[in-house]
DNA sequence: TAACCGTCAGTTGTAGGACGACTTACGTCT
DNA sequence: AGACGTAAGTCGTCCTACAACTGACGGTTA
C-alpha cells in the first residue's frame, strides 16, 4: 500500500506549491492590515530573501495575487495593494464555499436541509455532469442562512458513484465542498452561468422572501482534469447577498 | 515558422508586455480550434523555441491563461486545454467591451444612443467615482444591440475632467472602452456588483423586452493606479446574453 | 496470466545570476 | 522657478541548471 506516501503528501496541501503557499501568506499579511490599500509591498528581491525562496517563486505568487485583483504591479515602480472600498476582499471568482464567505463577513452560517433523495439524473443534469442519461445521482435541496436569515436556496446534484455510502449522511449537514474535500475530490474550477429569476417556486419553508426575485448561479464544478464532480443551482435572494466580481485585464 | 516578439517593440500597445502578448496569441490559437478541449499544449520549451522568447515568459503566459481558466497545468505531465462544454465563451471576469464580446460570438454589435448630457454628479455617483459631490460628469444612456436585438441598456457616467471637448462627440457612438483607450485611460480592472432587477423603467425606445427582468452589472472601472475612471450600470435583458463566470482556486 | 515495481524519458516547478526597461527622486543647469 | 539629465531602485526578460513529478515501458514475481 502507498498509504504512507499519501499521508506525507497531506502535510503540504494537495495541489499546492511554493508559489501558491507564498501567495497565501502574502494575502494573509495584506488582509491582516500590515499592508493597507495603496501601500507598496517589499520588492521582489526583498521578499525572496525574507522567505528563502527564489525570485521566480515570488513572481508566481505576486502574479497570482494580481490575477485575483489583490495587488497592482507597476513596472519599474513596485507592487501596490489594490484599493477596494476598504472591506471587500473575496470576489465571486474565487472558488470557496458560501458558508465560508458568510463566516468571513462576520455572520453565523447555517444549513437547513429540506429534501435529499437518490434518483436517476434528468436529461439536463446528465448533460451538465457529462454522464449517461438516467445515472443515479444524489439530489440535495437546502437553504443557506446567515444569522437565521435565508440568503439562498440551493439545489445540488452529485453522481452517486462519487459518494461512498459512509459519507452520504454528512451531505445534508456539512458544506458540500467540505464533503468533497474529504473524498479527495477538490473542485478547482467551476463554470457558472448567471441568470435573473422571478419565481415563487424556488423558496420553501418559513420566512420566504416576499419578492421572489433571485440571482441564479448555475454551476458545474470540475476537478483538475476537467471532470464534472457536481452540478449546483443556487438561488440568491436579491438584495441579501452582495455579489462582487473583479474584472481584470 | 518562428516569429520574434521583441522585434516589433515599437508597435506594442502601452501597458502590455511579452507575457501578455504571448498569452493572447496562445489564446487565439486555442479559440481557433488548433488545440481542442482536452488537448495538450506543446511543452514550455517547445513554445519558447517557437516564439523566440524565454521559458520564463512562456510560463507567465501560461499562468495567465490558467488564471483565466483556459488551461489546466499538471506538474510533470503538461498543460491541457480546459474543457468547457464544447463552445468557447468569454468569461465575465475578463475585462473587455461588450461590443467585442458580441462580435466574438459571431453577431454584429451596434450602439444606439438615447441621451447624453453633462450635469453635476449625484451623491451616489460621486461616492462610486470617489469625486466631490456635484462635480461635473458626462452621462450617457445607450442600448447595446446584437443583430438589431437589444441585449442591454447601459447608463455610463464619466467625470468631465477626463474627457477633452474634442472627444466628447465620439462617446455616444463608439465603445466607451475605445474612447478611454485613445485618451490613455486604460481601465485594467473593474469592481462589479451583481443584482437581479425587475422593473419597467429601464428600457426605452422600440422593441422593449416584455418581462422587465434584468441582470444588473454595476461597475466601477479603475486604472492601474486604482483611480476610478468610469461608473457604469448595465442592465442585461435576462435570457439574451449568456453570462459565464469562471471560478478558480 | 496478472499484478507489482523499478527505470527512464519528458514535463513542469524552483533556483541563481545577469541584464534590459521603466519609474521616481534628486541635483544641476538655464 | 522650471526644465533637464542622471542615478538608484524595481519589475520584465533571458539563460542555465537541477529538483519534483508523471506516464509509459519492460522486467520481475506470485
Amino acid at each position: 500500500m502507498t498509504e504512507s506516501l499519501t499521508d506525507q503528501r497531506r502535510l503540504r496541501p494537495r495541489g499546492s506549491n511554493l508559489g501558491r503557499e507564498l501567495a497565501e501568506k502574502l494575502r494573509a499579511r495584506i488582509i491582516g492590515g500590515e499592508f493597507p490599500p495603496g501601500a507598496r509591498l517589499p520588492s521582489e528581491t526583498a521578499i525572496s530573501d525574507a522567505y528563502g525562496v527564489s525570485r521566480v517563486t515570488v513572481r508566481t505568487a505576486v502574479k497570482l495575487l494580481e490575477s485575483q485583483g489583490m495587488v497592482n504591479v507597476r513596472h519599474g515602480s513596485g507592487t501596490y495593494v489594490a484599493d477596494f472600498g476598504g472591506q471587500v476582499r473575496t470576489g465571486l471568482q474565487e472558488l470557496r464555499s458560501i458558508s465560508e464567505t458568510i463566516q468571513e463577513m462576520g455572520f453565523t452560517p447555517r444549513m437547513e436541509r429540506y429534501r435529499m433523495e437518490q434518483r436517476p439524473a434528468t436529461p439536463e443534469e446528465a448533460a451538465k455532469l457529462a454522464i449517461d442519461d438516467g445515472t443515479e445521482v444524489i439530489s440535495i435541496q437546502r437553504a443557506i442562512l446567515a444569522d437565521e436569515i435565508v440568503m439562498a436556496y440551493s439545489y445540488d446534484v452529485i453522481p452517486s458513484s462519487l459518494i461512498p455510502a459512509s459519507h452520504v449522511g454528512e451531505l445534508g449537514v456539512d458544506s458540500l465542498f467540505r464533503v468533497l474535500d474529504q473524498l479527495g475530490l477538490q473542485p478547482v474550477r467551476a463554470l457558472a452561468e448567471l441568470h435573473a429569476v422571478n419565481s415563487t417556486e424556488v423558496a420553501w419553508g418559513p420566512s420566504q422572501p416576499e419578492s421572489g426575485l433571485y440571482l441564479l448561479l448555475d454551476q458545474v464544478h470540475q476537478d483538475q482534469r476537467g471532470a464534472a464532480v457536481a452540478y449546483s443551482r443556487t438561488y440568491f435572494v436579491e438584495g441579501r447577498f452582495q455579489f462582487m466580481i473583479l474584472r481584470t485585464r
